[in-house]
DNA sequence: TCCCTAATTAGGAGAACTGCTAATTACAAG
DNA sequence: CTTGTAATTAGCAGTTCTCCTAATTAGGGA
């Protein structure tokens, strides 16, 4: 959870992500559309990776990545348990727990 | 959409807002359910205002803080956006860029 | 084997983040 | 005005993040 929002709160691996909609793209494709260097867009898959948002696949000398759908929608459930229940003090009843942070 | 993210990226500022659900609390109610420093929690509270999570109201001396809901739908709907559209080669319609990263 | 392309890892500089203590502001009440 | 409580701002140390260039790994083909 921790790194699924830390790897969502910087705008290139969100335009990568956004990008991987339509499907899996090779590492370098994903570099190119960007004004940075190969090894830095590197880093950032890296970070999706850790936070399982993206799993790479080999294909000969090029490695694909994949968007997973199952850690964006993990990061939207803890946003629809915030959003259901609104600011009102009779909220029905806050839900487990979830999460407890060091 | 930057600060949200990034204000979201944090587990004291994710468990701050959890508590909001309930309804506003002070600044001090905040601070004393947390193992740091007061100061340490105001610069969590400063970060999620900035992201528009919170809005603080002055009441005499306290100052309560609102979970502001609209800010988490904003963040919700950048994600739907995504699990809208799996990673199927199909996609049907991209949706506008909605974001373009310096 | 040797070379070329694809991609990652290593290492480091500079900026941003996160925590603390001390000092300051804001308000209420005597 | 002075005191006390609530809360923030200031300043600083240590850590993490973000970017770069240089070096390295991995695979495919002559």
């Amino acid at each position: 959870m921790n790194t699924l929002f830390k790897a969502l709160s910087h705008p290139v691996r969100r335009r990568i992500i956004a990008m991987l909609r339509a499907g899996p793209l090779a590492s370098g494709d994903i570099a190119a559309a960007f004004d940075m260097s190969w090894p830095t867009i590197t880093g950032h898959l890296n970070a999706l990776k850790e936070a399982g948002l993206v799993s790479p696949e080999r294909d000969g000398q090029t490695i694909r990545y994949r968007l997973e759908i199952s850690a964006v929608e993990e990061a939207m459930a803890f946003l629809m348990d915030i959003a259901g229940a609104g600011s009102r003090a009779d909220a029905p009843a806050p839900l487990k727990p979830q999460e407890t942070p060091k």
